[in-house]
DNA sequence: CACCTCCTTCGAAACGATTCAATCAGTATC
DNA sequence: GATACTGATTGAATCGTTTCGAAGGAGGTG
């Protein structure tokens, strides 16, 4: 591979204005600047990356931190983060999509390989995210809340409203007619899912529905831990007229137990999920679901990271509302009071 | 930021002693072992990777670059990928996911910034693998063969097995006792969707069938593309009792046109896609398809790589099955000859 | 005691770019 | 004809590592 030196040496200049050629040719005279274009061409000199962010200490690259991909849902987030990084000039690069990444993408971040970075992945702890965030490493969070531990000048966060993401769902199965709820959570340590959670106990408790007695049971946030969250709850008899499930995966896991126990949905129990990924609306009944605004989001965070790139600290928190999708799984309840749902199927 | 300078200082030892602490610690003595140890630790010292790559010649991380990503699909494909590179100590980045990622890429690739690449992604041009390729950045390709505009000692190819595929979709349709075939090519330049529209009139010219009478026609490999050329098609009058469509995507669409056109699947007309997308399991009915071993397909492109890594020239190309997965879209015939199919829905 | 080995440690030279102050050659100004 | 100015070019330092040959010292051997 050609360096900066062969060139020079080709074109007979120093290094330095072959370097000047490259970053601002205007400032080089006509004469050289030709000369030292055939030089490069001739020998397909192609600057050395390393070498340059050595030098300047910047990478000009983005490190977008997933925990998995399931569709245009996180394909929609990268997307928006495009849009900023490439009006920007910088390079988006994706880390940590299976099982194994975890000391890949930490080695990204501790190795300062990426200007600033973007975190969906609880994988990533806090206290790491924290020892590496830096002036010169700025983080943008968008999994978690800016908890205690937490805490830094240089770690921001965006969000969708998750709460009231839980608020509208409840109110949705409210107004629809339901009664009788039960909520499928994530694993227990999901901010997230907690705020789902709040979310629509809220709506129900502005209904006076007592939640002490919606039964709660958590999930994987995948299909598999939703449809055996539901066998479990119908085993023990349960049979709720609506369940909200805290994602659309553990929704649609929901819908295949159903299924199997020959329980229609929405006729005998409805079901909504939470986020709008791309199945929700092909599956049968469609699923009525809370829509996140992923390529807001994806916007949203790469545009707090250039102010933080710009120097700025402590950055506030972004927020980005959520809204209601309604399709096949929900329905308007009238028609059907005096139905006995208690009855095993 | 605290260079190993900071750390020799601390410690009051050589850089070269806390470099060869880093990489090889039994090889310095139990006592400076331990100050070097406490002091890298007390200024949080962390090694910079521009500097180690300038030095070595190395990233030590291979870049994946895809065009765009539909649900676990492509995430499968990046999971097998770094199955490889977990074990071999690389990390794996991704890029290009989005519409204008293309400068992103090549960037990546131009300036050395990865040891290697596996492409998938049409938008980067054969001529510019090869300009990139080389003993320092061997390449392996997923969407094209290795055609004369990309012959290089550095680039090889994984694939699977398009034709072959599109002859069990042949198959499978005849032997259900489809007759009056369609099919939903790809793009004209791509190469996968020629293969597997070849095997498929290979499977139907050994039935017999005259492939000429057999319409074609172009869509994008996207939903709405496949949607608009069935349309095209009905418009045209013509009913098929089978269509073949030259991905999952476009046979969604497919789906939909005929849903709009009260055209039942597969009462009154068969539905194939190929890929095996995750979609393909949740529409109703079921979509037959030919599934891509995606996982397969990555861990063997990593595998390739890793050859060409370690100076293996004109590694010959792979081939990977595929397998029939049939779902509801496609049903037999026996019971419905004598209708009329050409009659207007 | 001289000579070898072995184990630690170190100095200095890369790696390939950017950048800044200095030089050089023309032109313009008085 | 001396001086100042402008624009083009350059030399050298620097970024933070790794690596290699050599030096220093301790211990063993004849």
């Amino acid at each position: 591979m050609a360096t900066i030196r062969d060139v020079a040496r080709a074109a007979n200049v120093s290094v330095s204005t072959v370097s000047l050629f490259l970053s601002q040719p205007h400032r080089v005279s006509e004469a050289t600047r030709e000369r030292v274009s055939i030089a490069v061409e001739k020998l397909h000199y192609r600057p050395n990356g390393s070498a340059r962010d050595l030098r300047t200490r910047k990478t000009n690259t983005i490190g977008v931190f997933l925990h998995n991909l399931s569709g245009p849902f996180y394909s929609e987030l990268i997307a928006g983060v495009e849009e900023v990084t490439d009006t920007l000039g910088l390079t988006t690069i994706v880390s940590g999509l299976s099982k194994n990444h975890l000391q890949g993408s930490l080695r990204l971040l501790r190795e300062g390989r990426v200007d600033g970075a973007i975190v969906l992945d609880p994988a990533i702890e806090s206290k790491d995210l924290r020892k590496y965030a830096s002036a010169s490493l700025p983080v943008v969070v968008l999994d978690r809340s800016l908890s205690a531990n937490l805490q830094s000048d240089f770690v921001t966060a965006v969000a969708a409203d998750h709460q009231e993401g839980g608020y509208l769902a409840g109110r949705h199965l409210l107004e629809m007619g339901y009664s009788r709820f039960t909520f499928i959570a994530g694993p227990i340590d999901s901010e997230d899912s907690r705020l789902r959670h709040r979310g629509f106990f809220r709506a129900l408790q502005e209904a006076g529905v007592d939640t002490m007695t919606v039964p709660v049971v958590h999930g994987d946030f995948k299909e598999q831990g939703g449809a055996q969250a539901m066998a479990a709850l119908l085993n023990n008899g349960l049979i709720p007229d609506a369940v909200f499930a805290a994602n659309d995966e553990m929704a649609l896991g929901v819908m295949q137990t159903l299924a199997q126990k020959n329980l229609r949905v929405p006729q005998d129990i409805a079901v909504m999920g939470f986020d709008d990924i791309r199945l929700a609306r092909y599956v049968t009944p469609g699923l009525s679901t809370i829509h996140q605004p992923m390529y807001e989001l994806g916007r949203a965070a790469m545009m707090q990271l250039d102010r933080a790139l710009n120097g700025e600290t402590r950055i506030p928190p972004i927020i980005l509302p959520t809204t209601l999708v309604v399709r096949g799984s929900t329905v308007p309840q009238e028609k059907k009071a005096g139905e006995n749902y208690y009855a095993a199927p």
